[in-house]
DNA sequence: AAAGTTGGCAACCGCGAGTCA
DNA sequence: GTGACTCGCGGTTGCCAACTT
């Protein structure tokens, strides 16, 4: 009884909201001599009257000096997008490979970049449709950024291996016909070797292609489909850089979502 | 200029897994 | 073996500034 009255009481005491100035000195002196862990008694110890949990988060995300602030880079908008497809909404296995960036940080960007996106395309961010959009325009144009760049950025450096067993199949090629429309697209992420094979080496890798319309995702003739893909040699089209510059910022703006819904129609490899 | 809406982000909550006495 | 405690994760909420009507 008396120790639940304790409890009641001190959790009554707890502050709740926004960090204060003192708060922030408090746990950063805390945490710089004692170091991080054992977040409970850390924060009584620390004469913080916030929760252990409250105090972890508001280091983590916030006060640590690891932390990078800022907009993502292309290299780590596109590492989002890639390690997205491959493990979906594990976060902080993805945080892991983007030094400096934090769990909350990655969710939040995808909540309010990735998925405004999908909004607009009036489809789910984790549909085929929309991850092929994604495959075939936004990676490639922050490919090309990070190339002209220098590469991938210092930071990166830092960041874990990630083996290409871990990765999604190469990034596919588009059709000429909406490739001419759609400008330069280089796509060239794992296998630069992966679009410019020959037919019939195609054949013999027996890869499959889709064509992604309004009626979804339809698997084509191999041959058909290599006809009109083999060509592009490298996928790479110059001319119309106009669309790399606006995809490599920021996606797909309202005109091109409305020509992409309108059924400009793209041949995936799969 | 004011009201309403949207976007971005910090913070909270609930839950499950791990640890330890 | 088990219950309490801690930690970490993913989902959600709330606040505030910027933008739009």
């Amino acid at each position: 009884m008396t120790k639940t009255r304790d409890r009641n009481s001190e959790e009554s005491e707890l502050r709740r909201g926004p960090w204060t100035l003192e708060e922030d000195t408090l746990l950063i002196q805390y945490v710089t001599s004692h170091g991080e862990g054992r977040w409970n008694s850390l924060a009584k110890d620390a004469g913080l009257k916030r929760t252990g949990k409250s105090c972890r988060l508001r280091w983590l995300n916030y006060l640590n000096p690891d932390i990078k602030r800022g907009n993502f880079t292309p290299h780590e908008q596109l590492l989002i997008l890639e390690l997205h497809s491959k493990w979906g909404n594990r976060w902080s296995k993805i945080a892991k490979h983007l030094p400096g960036r934090t769990d909350n940080e990655i969710k939040n960007y995808w909540r309010t970049r990735v998925q405004k996106q999908a909004r607009q395309l009036r489809v789910d961010s984790n549909s085929t449709k929309f991850l092929e959009a994604a495959r075939l325009f936004w990676k490639p144009m922050l490919l090309e950024k990070t190339t002209a760049d220098g590469g991938c950025s210092p930071s990166m450096s830092a960041a874990p291996p990630i083996s290409t067993a871990e990765l999604p199949p190469p990034p596919p090629c588009p059709k000429p016909s909406s490739v001419e429309k759609m400008g330069s697209i280089q796509s060239q992420l794992y296998s630069p070797d992966y679009c410019n094979l020959g037919k019939s080496q195609a054949e013999e890798k027996n890869n499959n292609y889709y064509y992604v319309g309004d009626e979804g995702v339809q698997e084509l003739e191999l041959m058909e489909a290599a006809d009109s893909y083999l060509p592009l040699y490298g996928c790479h089209v110059d001319g119309a850089d106009w669309l790399a510059e606006e995809l490599g910022q920021s996606f797909l703006n309202s005109d091109e979502l409305w020509q992409f819904k309108k059924g400009e129609e793209l041949i995936i490899g799969v």
